[in-house]
DNA sequence: GGCCAGGTGCGTA
DNA sequence: TACGCACCTGGC
């Protein structure tokens, strides 16, 4: 595959900038537009392509894509890339071998579903987010919409968030701090009925009950799901969805009613997500992204 | 003014 | 095991 190399790196009014080039297969648009985390939002460009600006692992970053391919990140160093924005933005992993895998496992000639699928979602890249942000993201997202979850989502982190490194915003919300605060203190940002959910979590996660980095490491996929699905409000989709973009999990395949309409559509059964392997999330997420997005 | 949203838990057969 | 339904809220 091709290699992320940094061109460039600097200062321009004291904001340092990273530029790296050989960055095929990578949309930051659709990266960003798919639905997989909930704290970014498009922003003026600097250099007149098309920017999302949010925070994530702690810090506030702009990621800007030119015409030409080209990837500014703005808020980083080239040791920042190398070290965090690299593996977040999953640029380290040979999605070109991936997609190959993917419109060929359901039939080894190509099946044109999956392969107008991978072309509708081309460009989308698994980011590597916190898993704990992950998880209480998506308990946030059931019965919702992406305008409130982000909404209830900002609210969290402002509220009992800490400050970046550089001050311009919060970070995502310790599951102690959430516990602390309480179902009350919760339900009062306009949770709802998922307001004892998300203080269920954060108190299993936050005594050591439930831990998240054990999970990580876990090989065992099912074991995966079922730790998460101990928790109140985690079902399969909400468990899988934490799993696929907090976890690491590339196997895990959210079903939600999108991928119910895909399935009745597009196929007389399944698809067998286990014929997709370890890449049944990125299936999943293009499969998601074609019906969606792209229709 | 309603319907519905990237679900889940619970009660009922 | 397999349904049906309630659930907070606010976008649209």
């Amino acid at each position: 595959m091709e290699k992320p190399y940094v061109v460039d790196e600097g200062k321009i009014d004291g904001l340092s900038f990273v530029e790296v080039a050989g960055v095929g297969n990578f949309s930051v648009f659709k990266t960003f537009d798919c639905g997989q985390c909930f704290r970014f939002d498009p922003t003026g460009p600097r250099r007149g392509g098309y920017a999302v600006s949010g925070v994530a692992l702690g810090r506030y970053v702009s990621f800007e894509q030119t015409d030409d391919g080209t990837l500014a990140v703005w808020g980083a160093t080239a040791d920042d890339f190398e070290k965090i924005w690299l593996s977040y933005l999953s640029l380290d992993t040979d999605y070109d071998a991936i997609d190959e895998a993917v419109t060929t496992a359901l039939d080894p000639d190509g099946c044109a579903v999956m392969r107008r699928a991978a072309e509708a979602g081309r460009g989308i890249r698994i980011l590597r987010q916190d898993p704990w942000e992950a998880l209480c993201s998506f308990i946030v997202s059931q019965n919702n919409n992406i305008p409130r979850i982000k909404k209830i989502i900002a609210a969290l982190c402002e509220k009992y968030g800490e400050d970046t490194a550089d001050g311009s915003a919060k970070s995502f919300p310790t599951a102690r701090a959430l516990a602390e605060a309480g179902e009350d203190a919760i339900f009062a940002l306009r949770t709802g009925f998922r307001a004892k959910y998300i203080v269920d979590a954060a108190r299993r996660v936050a005594d050591g009950e439930i831990d998240l980095d054990a999970v990580a490491r876990e090989e065992d996929f099912p074991t995966c799901e079922a730790e998460l699905m101990k928790i109140k409000g985690v079902g399969p989709k909400v468990a899988d969805c934490a799993l696929l973009f907090g976890f690491g999990k590339t196997e895990a395949y959210p079903v939600d009613v999108w991928m119910k309409k895909v399935a009745a559509r597009h196929f007389a059964s399944g698809p067998d997500p286990k014929l997709f392997g370890k890449y049944a999330g990125i299936a999943q997420q293009y499969l998601f992204y074609m019906e969606r997005y792209v229709g």
